[in-house]
RNA sequence: GGCGCCGUCGCCAAGUGGUAAGGCAGAGGUCUGCAAAACCUCCAUCCCCGGUUCAAAUCCGGGCGGCGCCUCCA
């Protein structure tokens, strides 16, 4: 049974999708005006998390959305910069977060909706017509604003009240117009130049939070939805909002669990473009990290938790993959296995499954989870040197790596990284060969250097009982 | 000013009342032509001060230090 930590409650709760056939989960997707950062894919990859055990763990099916937010001002702005219209703009962008997602393990979800599709504007429009039908909204300079005062409940989720809001706190000039400082715009009227739809109120744009309400409702159906997620930052206001415009909509609960992953933080700051500290994919990839290893740093800590990402943090994670990998290829090139007799590894499978199942199922306590693979690698290692194992319990330990893997989808991802190589795989084990020959007639100058000059080639060679392997470094 | 989080070994990081998981790095050793991998051994009493308790890293109070939200942001 999972628990997992609801934002709406500030409790851990257990888990259950409402009489559906599927648990309905929205998350709330990037903004598509730049190359998606490390900050981006904490949040994403933790979901994936959350995905993978609900599927893998709780046997749940799962309709899940990710959307994409392609228009607002970075976008238009972004697009006008470039000279090209704003779908080609944010159609690249796109392009790249499927791209990133891919590399990182993120599996795909059900849907990836446009704001700008049309059935997605339409649903907006028919949103906005509602809360206007029944006295939610007001019109004020061509914006149609959510007035918040007819929302009693405003404010569960980030638990800010009127009182709460700083005093001095800038108002943005352009909605001094607003009756109350946390009313927030509906429908934008269009400006010279810019995209427009017209959806009964005259040409205009959705305001932010329009959209994942209206896209939520349309693709998961009868409130309320299971779980709606992203970074820690859209609490408030985006969540709030989305929250009151959804439930006086509708008249019913939104969503039964609010799920929020904080923030990565670089050398110890918080990410921004004037720091110069937002990483890209590419850029930990130009360094020479794999993305499996970027991976596997999100995954060390717990999503709740502010994450700094460090060079070091990295390299650590790049190491600690590497024993879990080596372990894998270890266990694949196992062939002394016995035909019969009695198992040893019985106990210690059970024992890790049950303390890595739950471990993920207690809030997604990857550290943990990571931990109990470990030991288990360990006590593993520890039979193998000791002699060889029955056939049944090789397949109980690979099995089980497996369904860890499921669920952290760290291990075949980087499996997949390997098969790119520098070398083509006939031409190491040629090279392998005549350093062997080389070996026996006890040329070992010649041989380490075969050895090394693999090396340069990212290619490392270990002698073992019985042979030389392989792998990429 | 309001709300909230965090402080565990050199680094990363679990543990939230029962006497400190795990990973990386490091030291020594076994194995080995060498190297690597693997294994073994070593490597912390939990920011400080009080309190509660038979028992606290874990609960309460007070400090000190770091951070987040309240404004676009994953």
């Amino acid at each position: 049974m999972l628990q997992i930590y609801n934002t709406l409650s500030r409790k851990k709760e257990e888990f259950q999708p409402a009489k559906s056939k599927h648990v309905r989960m929205y998350v709330c997707g990037p903004t598509v005006y730049a190359r998606g950062h490390i900050g981006n894919f904490r949040t994403f990859v933790c979901l994936d998390v959350l995905r993978r055990v609900l599927r893998n763990i709780c046997n749940y099916p799962i309709k899940e959305v990710i959307n994409f937010t392609d228009v607002d001002d970075k976008t238009i702005a972004g697009a006008s910069d470039e000279g090209l219209s704003l779908r080609e703009y944010t159609d690249q962008h796109i392009k790249d977060f499927q791209s990133d997602w891919l590399a990182l393990g993120i599996q795909p979800v059900e849907e990836n909706p446009r704001a700008t599709d049309n059935e997605n504007i339409e649903a907006m429009g028919n949103l906005v017509k509602e809360l206007e039908r029944k006295g939610h909204t007001y019109q004020s300079e061509g914006s149609i604003y959510f007035r918040i005062a007819t929302h009693p409940e405003y404010g569960k989720l980030s638990r800010l009240d009127k009182k709460g809001i700083k005093p001095g706190a800038r108002i943005n000039v352009d909605e001094y117009d607003k009756e109350d400082v946390r009313d927030f715009v509906l429908w934008k009227p269009v400006k010279a130049g810019e995209p427009s739809w017209d959806i009964g109120f005259g040409p205009g744009r959705p305001g932010w939070h329009l959209e994942c309400s209206a896209m939520a409702l349309r693709l998961l159906g009868e409130p309320p939805i299971d779980i709606h997620a992203g970074g820690v930052d859209l609490i408030f206001p985006h969540h709030e909002n989305e929250i009151a415009q959804s439930e006086t909509a509708t008249g019913k609960l939104f969503s039964r669990f609010w799920i929020h992953v904080e923030h990565l933080f670089v050398e110890g700051k918080k990410m921004s473009k004037s720091t110069g500290n937002v990483f890209t994919l590419p850029e930990i990839v130009s360094k020479g990290y794999r993305p499996s290893a970027l991976r596997y740093l999100l995954l060390s800590s717990h999503y709740r938790k502010q994450l700094n990402f460090t060079w070091s943090g990295i390299e650590q994670a790049e190491e600690s993959l590497r024993r879990l990998t080596d372990f894998l290829a270890r266990l694949d090139a196992e062939t002394s296995v016995k035909k019969a007799g009695q198992s040893r590894v019985k106990v210690k499978v059970e024992n890790a499954r049950n303390r890595f199942f739950e471990a993920l199922s207690d809030d997604l306590n990857t550290a943990e989870g990571l931990g109990a693979i470990f030991d288990f690698v360990r006590d593993v290692n520890v039979l193998l040197d000791s002699g060889p194992l029955i056939q049944s319990d090789l397949v109980a330990i690979q099995k089980t790596m497996d369904d860890f893997d499921l669920v952290l989808g760290v291990m075949a991802l980087r499996k997949q990284e390997d098969l790119q190589l520098e070398a083509p795989v006939e031409e190491i084990n040629r090279l392998i060969e005549s350093r062997e020959q080389a070996r026996k007639r006890r040329d070992f100058s010649f041989a380490d250097k075969i050895r090394k000059d693999l090396l340069s080639r990212g290619i490392v060679l270990e002698d073992i009982a019985g042979g030389t392997r392989w792998k990429k470094r």
